[in-house]
DNA sequence: CTTATATTTGCCAATATTTGTCAAGACAAT
DNA sequence: ATTGTCTTGACAAATATTGGCAAATATAAG
């Protein structure tokens, strides 16, 4: 299924038509992982994005909200009480603020 | 560190006077786990929470949400955009539901 | 203090998951 | 048909997670 990211940075890259394998070579991966990365057969590491927002002359944190959520979204989808957990660690987060 | 539900079990557990152990042999894991998942070494795997609520006589919901709670926190523990994300996946879970 | 019991901790091996490579195939443009 | 791009699946290597054991530490009782 799609990603948040994996669009976002499809959308990135074409539109500066730039070519899976320009993107992987600087990443030092092979051409496959951009693709399913893209596609969101597969997660990016974390230590990667910050790489792929120079590549793509894109906001490293823009990209890594997109992921965050992505990662947020498995935990989870499909889950009855996401709802309840989703505000519970946002009150968490607010209160750690102060 | 400690977790939301780590420390909800081990109330649970010890306000019925149950030890480690009785709870252990009815999960059929080594005490020494029980003890690190209620103190937030480590994480229960998601299919022993349900019986852990039989054992502990506990809402099987709550339990699960808290477990949902603590997995989201590890995703964005320490991180600036965390807001962002979160507020990005309540938005699509509420869009899923229509 | 000494013993007995409960809990915690560090370490290890087994298992599971993730990551990347490679090769083959799909697809489009020419 | 040939070329270039992208996709897919199988596989191996690297990494992370899991549970058990045993030693260390706490806690309680005598």
């Amino acid at each position: 299924m799609a990603t948040q990211f994996g669009d976002r940075i499809r959308e990135l890259r074409t539109k500066q038509k730039m070519l899976l394998r320009h993107v992987a070579s600087q990443l030092d991966v092979d051409t496959s992982i951009i693709s399913k990365i893209e596609r969101g057969d597969r997660q990016i590491k974390k230590e990667q994005i910050a790489v792929l927002a120079e590549i793509l002359k894109a906001d490293k944190e823009e990209l890594l909200t997109l992921w965050l959520a992505d990662q947020l979204y498995n935990v989870i989808e499909g889950e009855p009480m996401a709802d309840e957990a989703l505000k519970s660690v946002s009150k968490k987060i607010k209160k750690s603020k102060l």
